[in-house]
DNA sequence: GTCTATATTAAGATAGAC
DNA sequence: GTCTATCTTAATATAGAC
């Protein structure tokens, strides 16, 4: 055990993180296994002593993705909310989106190929409405008639899809500060429900990330 | 040329028909040639015979599918704008997406797979939100600080993804009238912009149609 | 135009030595 | 844990007969 922290890093995530990096640059199904153990000069049997599948590594990758979207959902519930806490909660949302932008991609793909991602994307997406829904409710939009339904699956959609709207957009892959426009066009849905005060802040953070 | 037209459909048609068919169910990664030819009980042979590659086949699939939906773009440009040309001509695209739907379903591995797609698609994104944000300013949204291009890119993006949205979320295919919903979400970014004899024609159409 | 039969390629998975 | 070498399978493409 302590040998084990003194070494370098540990095979298994080493696999996953070459294959989540290639995955990110080139697409799920253009990565084959042999790329990612090529990648990480280990022959391919190697690899197949830790996953035995390129499946497994897929599933793992899509999990830990899962697990950390979950988290940020989950956090700071009862904090009061205000414009700029929603800006830097969707900004670190896109952060961690960017950081697994292949499951986001080729998510229907995935959804056809694995069930298990099928389950938790659908559970994922209806958490993600439910949480922007109250963050609505929050900025006092209706609650009867379901505006604020209608508004969170909007932003919902618009969170979700973004990185895959700019991709086909043929926007060049500006890493630095891409997330800006992201989080504006996520927020600008809400703009005409939020107070002058809050409208004025709204635009002023736009101009500074963008 | 008499004969041909008193013959049943070409084969080429055929095989354009049926692959769609099954791109659309089951994803086009997910459908080889052979299953092409198996589903229309010719052999690999003869397919192979009028397109050299798959690929052939899903460009030719592709082009069609952009056609069509340009074609939708362009119509109508000097009509005047009311709630319900807009509501029935975003039904129009959303049936023509729906016939075409393993192009939106997978357009990231389709961009990286084919520079045609990537090119087409781009140009088409962009003549989206131009139309859209055209729209946006016939219905009186501001022109200045570029809220109707704001407005008109996440419309852009709604009805773009709403497809893959809802395939993610894990509704149910009935595909009867599924478009309601998709058309009602699109317009909804609209709504705060809108009179109030507008809103009222857009809520009765909303429950109308869903 | 259509078939049957076969070749090519590449991905994925495995066996066994070190 | 890691390697080399090999097997299986499936997708795609081709050749040549009818």
């Amino acid at each position: 055990m302590a040998e084990q922290t003194a070494k370098k890093v540990r095979t298994p995530d080493r696999i996953l993180s070459t294959a989540l990096t290639l995955f990110n640059e080139l697409g799920e199904p253009n990565v084959t296994s042999n790329d990612i153990a090529d990648e990480m000069d280990i022959s391919p049997g190697n690899l197949h002593y830790h996953f035995r599948t390129k499946s497994d590594i897929v599933e793992a990758l899509f999990a830990r993705c899962d697990d950390e979207v979950s988290g940020l959902l989950s956090s700071d519930r009862d904090q009061t909310m205000d414009v700029e806490r929603a800006w830097f909660q969707i900004h670190v949302l896109f952060e961690t989106m960017w950081a697994f932008r292949f499951v986001y991609r080729d998510i229907a793909q995935l959804i056809s190929k694995y069930p298990n991602v099928q389950r938790k994307t659908a559970r994922l997406m209806h958490r993600k409405i439910s949480v922007l829904e109250q963050g609505c409710k929050a900025f006092g939009v209706e609650t009867q008639g379901g505006e604020a339904d209608t508004l969170a699956r909007n932003m919902t959609l618009v969170v979700t899809y973004w990185l895959s709207f700019e991709l086909a957009c043929g926007v060049e892959g500006t890493d630095g500060d891409r997330f800006g426009r992201g989080v504006y066009q996520v927020m600008s849905i809400l703009l005409p429900y939020l107070d002058a005060e809050s409208q004025g802040i709204l635009q002023r953070l736009a101009s500074e990330y963008t």
